[in-house]
DNA sequence: AGACCTTACGGCCGGCGTAACAATA
DNA sequence: TATTGTTACGCCGGCCGTAAGGTCT
């Protein structure tokens, strides 16, 4: 059979053009790239390049077989990532939410219920989240709605309500409760990776600016040092205990509190059954 | 990269279950092929086998393993044969006739018009010429009407007109003229290969028997020694003079008399232009 | 002269076989 | 005891590099 170290000789005489070029991108000598051409040759039994005196140049045999090539290295290629890919996806739980809250809970329980796992995490929209479900890029997500489809399994799995944090000096910090329209104008203070919370604040704050921090203590710093307005929720509160004087003002808008549902594929029901039972 | 032996021997493991029967099949000792494996995984870097103390088995890695090489290999496999037909059909033209009598004429003009070509002869009912005219599989093919298709270039090359050769002996052997059903219910002697001519001959004699026979000259022989009915044609008159005390009587059917054409692709016109000026 | 390809010769590494061992049924 | 898999050691073929030679621009 062929082997695979003439193909790839091959590919690359296909690529520069001259056996030295090639040889040199080998890291071969050139003679040794010149053997192992007729060699290949000799093998598939017809001519692959025609030769002048000083010259070597692919016929369209040559250019065929260099084209096939090409495409079985990458095939061979591919394989061990293949292989590393699958056996990474088994000992692997993707797990990916809308928001951080709901992952609080849930990353702990996961490590305890299937400790040989690893439990990989990752925010992104909506749509993806279904969409990858499908694809298998996530055997389990968290959404802020739940889905009908009935071949999903889902299950509530938490709620969270928004806050206005304001400083002690703020003229709304007194309120007993504001809409997000009340502070639309100011600019707010806003943590990274928070999932559909950013696209609605944005969105129900059209002239508001918001300056966005990534890392959460250097926002909390930030947020004590600083007069500006900001978020925090109910469920942060409960497993972020963070001492400040600010004043926290819940959001009437009823967007502001919304139920986390956990969904997986039916196919997985087994696999996830305890984990549903833990979450309610 | 994962090179092709290594490959071939977890195949070959998947194959026969045991290190050491797939070591007898692949002609390698055990131990070689107990080392090969363990380095296949080491360089894809996954487990892919469980192994027990005296027993080796895939586990889901190696099965993905095993069969993504498999569909490799056969992928390297095949690249030397799809080179040699490549290479083979850029130097050979495979003409298609629906009867052999229109080769007698065109396989000299062929060999003589392109000389660095081999010239290969199939006959073949027509529905598959016309198949194979598309697939490649043909260049050239000889129908017995003219098709209609514009992608098609065509041209008259010759005609063919069948006869009755009936023993002196036969009480129909002074006949000026028959048609096929005078003879419906006689067993006729029939040469094989003689393309659509067989198809009509049965079905115009429903009540017929035919013996077959598939050499010509023991066709004649046995002709010549027999009393059965039998046919010939103008045309292998001309181009293979058997003596015999035969009488040929002429079929009235319309039928009987056929015109060929040959037929290429449009876009192989210019290749065969010179043939198709030389056979009309 | 410089770029390119081919042929000739010797070295060396990697894959193989033999041998010896361990574990299971 | 027969079968299966693993480890250790030395051989050898095949691929490579160096050197030398020929051809073209």
């Amino acid at each position: 059979m062929l082997e695979l170290y003439l193909l790839r000789q091959l590919a690359a005489f296909k690529e520069y053009g001259t056996l030295s070029e090639a040889a040199e991108r080998l890291y071969l000598s050139q003679p040794a790239l010149s053997r192992n051409m007729r060699k290949l040759e000799d093998e598939i039994g017809v001519p692959l390049f025609v030769r002048s005196r000083n010259k070597l140049e692919l016929n369209e045999n040559g250019r065929l077989t260099a084209a096939l090539a090409e495409k079985a290295l990458s095939e061979i290629d591919s394989i061990a990532k293949q292989v590393r890919d699958f056996d990474r996806s088994r000992r692997t739980i993707s797990l990916g939410v809308c928001a951080p809250a709901p992952t609080w809970k849930l990353t702990p329980l996961l490590s305890q219920l299937y400790p040989t796992m690893t439990i990989r995490t990752e925010i992104a929209e909506e749509p993806e989240l279904l969409d990858g479900l499908h694809s298998g890029q996530y055997q389990l997500i968290v959404l802020h709605f739940q889905p009908e489809d009935p071949h999903y399994i889902s299950s509530a799995c938490g709620t969270e309500k928004l806050f206005f944090s304001l400083p002690p000096t703020h003229r709304l910090a007194k309120s007993a409760s504001l809409s997000f329209s009340d502070l639309d104008g100011e600019s707010f203070l806003l943590m990274s990776e928070i999932g559909f919370w950013h696209d609605m604040t944005v969105r129900k704050k059209p002239h508001s600016r918001f300056l966005i921090q990534n890392d959460r203590l250097t926002f909390d710093e930030i947020v004590n040092a600083s007069v500006l307005p900001s978020f925090t929720t109910d469920t942060a509160n409960a497993f972020f205990a963070s001492s400040s004087d600010r004043a926290e003002i819940p959001i009437s808008d009823e967007e502001a509190e919304v139920r986390y549902f956990l969904v997986c594929l039916k196919k997985h029901e087994q696999q996830f059954r305890q984990l549903f039972e833990a979450c309610n």
